[in-house]
DNA sequence: TTTAATTATGCAATCGGTTGCGTAATAAAT
DNA sequence: ATTTATTACGCAACCGATTGCATAATTAAA
């Protein structure tokens, strides 16, 4: 009764060879378009359903994408990945979500599990504390598309997605420079991530060009959680010259940040002007609200999407060195204020 | 070179038959130790991979669990989503997700594409708009087991995991009556949606037992969007009693709400005292820190995850009506102070 | 040692499509 | 009307497992 329909029974129905069934669901230039006519009648009238285990199985290729990602209770996770999924969904391919939880051990197991699972393609945005990349050379290996956001690595023949981190960690620095800061303190992450390390560069770049003296104190290395605030505030108070400035390396870590500062009742930004990163809707919601650098986690997963999906149906595209760099942009907002 | 190992190749090795390898591999029974740690090491040996294209077609299974979330960027769903991935995961399933973005026709084609990719179950939080249910007719007849998560529908055989909207909505406004309030407003979302009617109910429940006075002005429907803050506004400025309770369907649309009365020169509390809905991180940051109901999305993931990983797995576990409801809580933040 | 009971393995069909190659059917050219 | 192109379709191998049933190998019982 419920017995799914299979091109056989078509085939059966019509009188025609599996084959040509096949053949003329596919649109195939091969079949007569009174053929192809018949059997679309027929397979609709019994109500045919491809069976994609088949098919997959046949032609090798899941038409899914992987994507592993830290996190993806994050604003920014989510809108990236919310960007890829419409592209994804768009070009008819599925998406497989993992997360690894910030951690190596599980993104090696979710890289091996989502290649064993026959993932067309994966996007990666990496852990925070991701070595090695071991993981990722079945990929490579077999030439199966490998793209890296936000969080990338340089390996050969893998595309990156990001923003010019450098850059954005330069304009921060330099606003805060012109509204005045003399002191500047940047709460990184994990200098093993780019997005930190770039941004630290940037960083310095602009303490250098405005001739400002950089020495350990105006950094700290954070994992970022609410629980580190109180390292932050204690590293904040512990200072001898107090910071003027701080450039935090995330809009929720800033928010803490500043909620902190505020219980202290140091002034925002009398007493100490603070810039985030991202642009989160909590940046503009915050009291006051908070300058940043915005972030296009949307427009990032689209061109991840798109990017993934011309190099699995072009083939193309498939330049050695593949970094594509979105603009980023500098929100000024009362926490940078005069 | 690159060429896969199947389990032929092992069986010439082996000098077996391919009958003999799969079984060894999937420790039937029925084959010998010693085999067994034959084929296994030689499995190793050659680096085989199960080719799961095939497996699934032999089984007409594919170890994945489709997911319909209304959107992806919303830090309560990938919440939610990350407590559903990490028991999927730990339980050796995948995870397609993909999102309706609000929109019936959508949530349609996700439905039907999750279907035909052969998903083992279907996960689904419905779109604002869903009015008919038919595209989940196919699970349904085909015994395929449906879960609905936070916005539900009642369907026969299905699943539902939620909290007791109706109780909390009840609460939150009991709690703003509790601090002074007479005169309150729900901001709502679209009444068609569980979520906001329950709650509804519960807002008008309280006013009932504290012999307040319900009328069409006590009620704004809303889409929670950013764009509808002015509406609201408008609504809380043209009403002739002034409102001195808020009531606000969600966090995000409340800190918005907050920000606009902060701008007009409105007092919270002192003035209006306002509540939201979900303890979003957001809530605790804003100024004042924001009252809401904490609903826990992430054990709502994970349960729905265990949920429907049960039913795969027994089989077992599939009471005709079988909700689950988890416990929210009250939290009392500045913004409801006396 | 022979027979019966167990245990271990092989055979071959099956899952449901895809696709290269060969040929029949039809159309065009001579 | 015959030959040559073209077009339309069928055949059958293939993708890589799983699994019911038959049989061979081994062990236990008689």
């Amino acid at each position: 009764m419920d017995k799914r329909i299979t091109i056989y029974d078509l085939a059966k129905t019509l009188g025609v060879s599996a084959g040509t069934v096949s053949r003329s669901l596919n649109d195939h230039p091969s079949i007569s378009r009174k053929t192809k006519e018949r059997v679309i009648s027929i397979a609709n009238e019994l109500g045919y359903k491809t069976n994609k285990f088949a098919v997959n199985l046949s032609k090798q290729k899941s038409n899914t994408i992987g994507v592993i990602v830290p996190k993806l209770n994050s604003i920014f996770m989510s809108t990236v990945l919310a960007g890829i999924e419409k592209m994804a969904n768009e070009a008819g391919y599925n998406l497989i979500i993992s997360q690894s939880l910030e951690s190596m051990e599980k993104e090696k197991i979710n890289a091996k599990t989502l290649y064993d699972s026959g993932v067309d393609a994966l996007l990666v945005s990496l852990a925070y504390d991701t070595t090695d990349f071991d993981h990722f050379a079945y990929y490579i290996r077999n030439k199966i598309p490998l793209i890296f956001i936000d969080r990338v690595h340089n390996l050969p023949n893998c595309s990156t997605i990001i923003i010019d981190n450098k850059l954005a960690g330069f304009e921060a620095t330099e606003h805060l420079i012109n509204q005045g800061c003399k002191n500047l303190l940047y709460i990184s992450g994990d200098l093993r991530r780019n997005v930190y390390s770039e941004r630290f560069k940037g960083f310095k770049e602009a303490l250098a060009k405005h001739g400002l003296p950089f020495d350990n104190a105006n950094y700290l290395e954070s994992d970022l959680s609410p629980n580190s605030v109180k390292h932050a505030m204690a590293h904040i108070k512990d200072t001898h010259v107090p910071f003027d400035g701080l450039f935090v390396a995330n809009d929720t870590f800033a928010a803490l940040c500043l909620k902190e500062l505020k219980k202290e009742n140091i002034k925002i930004p009398e007493d100490i002007k603070v810039i985030g990163f991202n642009n989160d809707p909590i940046s503009d919601l915050v009291t006051p609200t908070l300058s940043t650098i915005h972030y296009p986690g949307y427009e990032l997963g689209v061109l991840a999407g798109q990017s993934v999906i011309s190099h699995l149906n072009g083939g193309i595209n498939l330049q050695p060195t593949n970094a594509i760099t979105l603009r980023h942009s500098l929100i000024i907002r009362e926490s940078t204020l005069k």
